[in-house]
DNA sequence: CATATAAGTCAACATGGCTGACATAAAATC
DNA sequence: GATTTTATGTCAGCCATGTTGACTTATATG
């Protein structure tokens, strides 16, 4: 037992093992991922029990907020379920009046995506209660930190066409 | 369309308002956890599905090898499930070998939770894949950014309880 | 005209949350 | 020693949200 808990004596303090330090700092940042992650959608998902909603809701009101007359299959791309899986929380949002269906000009055959008045109401708060929790987490780091922040959320990113989505804010850097 | 998609034209480059960047800021912010944790999420999902597993045995197992002979309440406390939820995925893991119950030595109530070899080893594939990732994410940017992600993860957590687990790798930096 | 595509629908099923009610063993308290 | 509290487990049922598969309708495209 204790000879596999503690690394070899002497060398411990100045020399730690560095891929020890490595996993360790891996397996950390897989935890702090699934805490942060679990408040963020926590703060959202509070407000979004008054309405009755849950984060499929969520994330179908937030994207298109973020891409107005997106059609239906734009946004099973990027949501990655089914049509069946969307059709039940989209129809839910357009028959209580938070998101509007729209023909398409060019093609006919799709319906444009826009979140009404009620919608975008809906949108803002629970934008509003996310970007608070991170703006505060933003706000005791530094500018390098979040810039780090992101450097890593991007690397984490399999799909090159979703990373896109981000390079524009920020400067190339390359 | 095309006056709502574009800001005022002119004063856009220069002037850039830093009101609306610092909104656009944070909204990518939002966006980039959603898809990063999806891919995040997603590794390890591959290999669940090879096991009959989903998520919820993830977590279970994950913080189980985390911290051997936990009890059921910390696990709880941790998850922030109720006991029923719990115990349907906890119960699977048992019986097919992969978690140990032991019974507490000062009180024998408790049922400590430890990974079998079995258990381990799928910890480790588990663990293995995401740590992949993010190593993958860690060694395309610099210490600091590394750094700066881990700042800002903690930022986002509410909980102090939850925040204090992490302290401890890194210096206090106060 | 034939075929492909965008969207929607019905039905059935799985996972993993939840509540509520209740049982058992052991610890803690009066 | 009797009572109460705590740790765990269990049964039953509900809800949200994912899945597959089959099929329809309207429209675009070759």
């Amino acid at each position: 037992m204790a000879d596999i808990k503690s690394p070899p004596h002497g060398a411990t303090k100045l020399t730690a093992n560095p891929l020890f330090l490595r996993d360790e700092e891996l397996r950390q940042a897989i935890e702090m991922l699934f805490f942060a992650y679990r408040d963020f959608t926590g703060v959202a998902d509070e407000i979004l029990a008054d309405y009755g909603f849950g984060r499929a809701h969520h994330r179908a009101i937030y994207f298109i907020g973020r891409h107005p007359g997106m059609t239906v299959s734009d946004l099973l791309r990027i949501l990655r379920i089914t049509k069946q899986s969307l059709n039940r929380v989209l129809g839910q949002l357009i028959e209580e009046g938070y998101v509007s269906q729209q023909k398409g000009v060019q093609d006919r055959r799709q319906r444009l995506l826009r979140l009404t008045d009620k919608g975008r109401a809906l949108e803002e708060r629970l934008s509003a209660a996310q970007r608070t929790l991170i703006a505060g987490a933003y706000r005791e780091v530094g500018a390098e930190s979040v810039e780090g922040f992101r450097k890593v959320l991007l690397g984490i990113m399999g799909n090159e066409e979703d990373r896109e989505r981000f390079e524009r804010l920020l400067p190339p850097r390359r």
